[in-house]
DNA sequence: TAGTGGTCTAGACCACGTT
DNA sequence: ACGTGGTCTAGACCACTAG
């Protein structure tokens, strides 16, 4: 009943930073859990309970559990409770930016060389990849990505001509197909799939690669509604480039 | 003023959901965004505008608002309005997940052989890594994690020992370090970084790999408050091994 | 039946930016 | 001065889960 711990720290809380009343439970609670004094799958103070403990409205309590639980702090079941969640940092995230962004985030210079933009038949792998018959006819582009004119990525990419009709018209040294398809077809989801693998003969001389390097391969497809987009097959030199992610529980 | 579009929408979805009210605008509002009713950077209605068209609470309003918001469709500046604001998906994001979780998760044997386990002075590499003085003595584990016996991870691991002094006594055919690790100094932030590299003559062996084929490394290292606790190497067969990941908008 | 969380309201005061 | 979003309250009704 008594939480003479809990209403310390939150008075602690209340004198020093001018914030939200929301704001400092919510700093209340973190704290509890942080230092161990609330531990995993335990069950917290009702809303009622912290109302009467703090002397706060109950939507205030209300928004702040409700934003913990949003942020994976805590588990709420109506009729049960509310309790600490389990700290699950297993699953961490590597971001996958566009390159030209990228690079300009960089302040490098980007530019692009067209090797290929033409229509024809789908191969079984990219139908299967668009989710079109096999032999129906799509758009291909091959296109090699400089950062201050040195080769970072090779970008091979099939497009459905249902979604981007007039992908052929286009001129790729302006505008990345990246930017173009989402001005066309408004993205709704995507998934990509990373690993490593030896460049063939082809790939190494569009990418002024003398060895036979590693490098890393993304293979990305991207749905507007119902329908795939394109497919896409980004290849990096891996000693030009490298994913990166960070991350705070 | 009148906004007969959004009030159509909304009443349509009022209609036939039985979803909360901060539900159903929040819905009608995402459609007013996709259908590119309301373009990205164009003001939107204020919340009083919602509450006399709409015939619904402020606070409920502000709900909907706030939690658009904080999912990335909306942008609020005090004082000014709120705003739709622009698509980037620019970051999309890759899992990078627990070995042992992620062979469990396909219903396959974790399991995995103990090559090394010793106290050592740090290399200048290490010591960088681990933001030690060089020569400082560290523990190191390397270990070779198998699915279904097929090896399919290398894990090369310095540790602080500060962090984790009793890190030599453990039993990692039983626990993973990384589990022991967030027991003993609860993870609050990392930083992991991907590359692909071809492996050398020992880490071939260790994988059992025949001939020369590309691997992923990742690069982690995980902190406990200002301190770092361990700094890794994980060297995945490019052949045995993706990243994986989707997104929605 | 009693307690929990989930939602909603009508009204209020405030800080902020524009005019 | 005015309109904006930011916050807070006191009270209410509901759905759910447990004993």
């Amino acid at each position: 009943m008594a939480e003479p711990q809990f209403a310390a720290q939150l008075s602690a809380v209340m004198s020093d930073t001018p914030a939200p009343i929301y704001q400092r439970v919510k700093q209340a609670i973190v704290r509890q859990i942080r230092t161990g004094a609330w531990a995993p799958h335990q069950r917290i103070p009702s809303e009622s309970e912290m109302v009467a403990e703090l002397g706060v409205s109950r939507m205030t309590i209300n928004r702040a559990l409700r934003e913990l639980t949003s942020e994976g702090y805590l588990l709420r079941m109506q009729g049960v409770g509310t309790f600490v969640a389990e700290m699950k940092p297993q699953t961490e995230m590597l971001e996958v930016r566009n390159i030209a962004d990228e690079i300009a985030a960089r302040g490098h210079r980007h530019s692009s060389r067209l090797v290929n933009l033409q229509a024809r038949p789908a191969t079984a792998d990219e139908a299967q990849a668009l989710g079109i018959p096999p032999g129906q006819r799509l758009f291909h582009s091959l296109i090699v990505h400089y950062e201050n004119d040195v080769a970072v990525q090779l970008e091979d990419r099939c497009v459905n001509p249902i979604a981007a009709p007039d992908y052929l018209q286009q001129d790729f040294t302006r505008i990345t197909p990246y930017i173009y398809l989402t001005q066309v077809a408004p993205l709704t989801a995507g998934e990509h799939r990373v690993e490593a693998v030896a460049p063939n003969a082809a790939q190494r001389s569009l990418l002024g690669l003398t060895d036979n390097e590693p490098c890393l391969l993304i293979h990305r497809r991207t749905w507007s509604g119902r329908q795939v987009v394109t497919s896409a097959h980004l290849l990096y030199p891996g000693s030009r480039y490298q994913l990166f992610g960070s991350f705070t529980v």
